[in-house]
RNA sequence: GGCGAGUUGGCGGAGUGGUUACGCAGCGGAUUGCAAAUCCGUGUACAGGAGUUCGAUUCUCCUACUCGCCUCCA
């Protein structure tokens, strides 16, 4: 493959603060680091969304270059303050509130149709090597020994705020940072800090202690990515103070200019306009959703109807739309012809699409495309292959219908779907009857004792059709027949 | 206080220096015993002010408002 024939993509670079031409050092290996979770709780729904967001690249960047030419990295924090509080409450050890919340992620993310990520290192395996980096920076000056700590010393690297914008002097004058007596500046931060007997530590130069949280992704990212690699990313509030102290670290340490070409950050998400908080009662995870029966889709296709970098209000109404959406494009594509799973196999993903995409990630973009292919989907086959392709590309089932989703309520409910037949054949008859007659009351009474039961109720020439909605109560049918 | 992002039609949400976003809702029509579903068609917009320009929603500045970060909340 010839660089000339690979599609351009463009992405912003926080850094530089404008859309650049994506190049990357080594196109038969693309690295890509996002920030991975501190695994203490459930993720909430706003943690879904660096995850789809970055996925979506992700998907973007194997078609491209090749899915074997990309290696993305996404951490696990599983040493943490927060784990050891939880651990401390419920009388758990620390490796099993990890261990189990970990395997929640992978289940939740799964759900929202991510790919695992190349590797997902846990950060209690890279000890060693955030030791040897803090070393490193001691050794040049960088940081320094103190009280059991190892801090940075911010004053030290002089492009400490050029990624957030910030000047060091200001932020003093902030006055937010925390000052501590065995800091020679405010502003530096802990490398490492000492752990209590019955915190979890491990022993280094500087006594037995735990890494600070910065270190960690340093680390990590060098180990698995090099010192230098493509794209870094990870929500908008990691920019400052997490992301500038990564490249202080990995920098200094490293000796390089840079840590990562491209820095990316997702806007942040709110909840019926508001941000998401316990005290305002609008907090809720993945997993709640979920169980409320909002399929896993849903919620990616409503992540996907907003542009990464602006910020997105989750709510109710567009839960329902993409739900209607979605309902209405799987009923297209999967009334394709049978074996049309070789020819959506076979079909590149529309340009359109890919031009929106490789735009800085522009998702809506991308979802505006396909709704124009689900309108020509209607009466041309060959645009609802490829709305059918695109919906894979996107991790979207385009091959069976959602009425299953009713319908496996349904059988709950009913034993079998089919026990509604008794009930069509009622309505046909009767309207059989009547249009000689007629005379439609009886007509119009079976269908709204039907709709009120919570069936849809279609009536066409060629018959009659019924269908559960979520509201469905069969106990409301009965004595009808 | 410091830094940053944003303000597009009823709602959601792209984009552009002069030309259709798109979706939902609405409206009109087809279809229907009536509906639903479906199909066809269609209106409304660029926070306010000033500037640059032949021309700005799109560039610049100011104002207002909203939001985020500065506290190991993604």
């Amino acid at each position: 493959m010839t660089e000339t024939n690979k599609t351009a993509i463009k992405l912003y670079n926080t850094k530089t603060r404008k859309k650049e031409a994506f190049e990357p050092i080594d196109a038969e290996n693309v690295r890509m680091y996002v920030c991975g979770p501190t695994v203490y709780d459930r993720a909430h729904i706003g943690n879904a969304r660096p995850v789809i967001v970055f996925d979506t690249l992700y998907r973007l960047l194997r078609h491209v270059y090749g899915e074997e030419h990309v290696t993305y990295v996404r951490n696990f924090t599983d040493v943490d303050d927060k784990i050891n509080a939880k651990a401390a409450e419920s009388g758990r050890t620390i490796g099993e509130i990890t261990e189990e919340t970990i395997a929640w992620y992978l289940e939740d993310m799964a759900a929202v149709g991510a790919l695992e990520p190349t590797k997902m290192p846990r950060a209690t395996n890279y000890i060693a090597q955030m030791i040897e980096m803090i070393e490193a920076l001691i050794a040049k000056g960088h940081a320094y020994a103190a009280e059991g700590h190892a801090l940075f010393r911010v004053r030290s690297y002089e492009k400490y705020g050029v990624l957030s914008g910030r000047d060091v002097d200001d932020m003093i004058a902030g006055a937010r940072v925390e000052v501590a007596p065995y800091k020679e500046d405010p502003m530096d931060f802990v490398l490492w800090k000492p752990s209590s007997d019955d915190q979890p530590g491990w022993e280094s130069p500087w006594g037995r202690g735990r890494p600070g949280w910065h270190i960690e992704c340093s680390a990590m990212a060098k180990a698995l990515l090099g010192d230098v690699f493509d794209i870094h990313g990870g929500g908008l509030d990691l920019q400052f103070p997490h992301h500038e102290d990564e490249i202080a670290q990995s920098c200094c340490a490293n000796g390089t200019d840079e840590m990562a070409k491209v820095w990316m950050h997702n806007e942040m998400l709110q909840v019926e306009g508001k941000k998401m908080s316990k005290s305002l009662g609008n907090f809720f995870t993945v997993r709640d959703l979920l169980e409320q029966g909002v399929p896993g889709e849903v919620i990616r296709f409503v992540f996907l109807s907003t542009h990464y970098r602006k910020p997105m209000d989750w709510t109710e109404k567009k839960r329902e739309e993409a739900e209607k959406t979605l309902t209405k494009w799987k009923a297209l594509t999967s009334a394709l012809y049978d074996g049309a799973a070789r020819s959506v196999a076979k079909t590149p993903v529309p340009t359109v699409i890919i031009e929106a995409l490789a735009d800085d990630l522009n998702t809506a973009l991308a979802l505006a495309e396909m709704h124009k292919l689900a309108k020509d989907a209607k009466h041309s086959e060959e645009a609802c292959i490829q709305l059918a392709v695109s919906m894979a590309f996107l991790e979207i089932e385009w091959s069976s219908p959602w009425q299953s989703n009713f319908g496996s309520s349904l059988e709950k409910i009913l034993g079998d779907p089919a026990q509604l037949e008794p009930y069509e054949r009622l309505l046909s008859d009767e309207r059989e009857k009547a249009m000689t007659t007629k005379d439609f009351s009886k007509v119009d009474q079976i269908k709204s004792a039907l709709l009120s039961s919570g069936l849809e109720v279609r009536m066409s020439k060629a018959g009659v059709e019924l269908d559960v909605t979520p509201d469905f109560d069969p106990s409301k049918l009965e004595g009808l027949l």
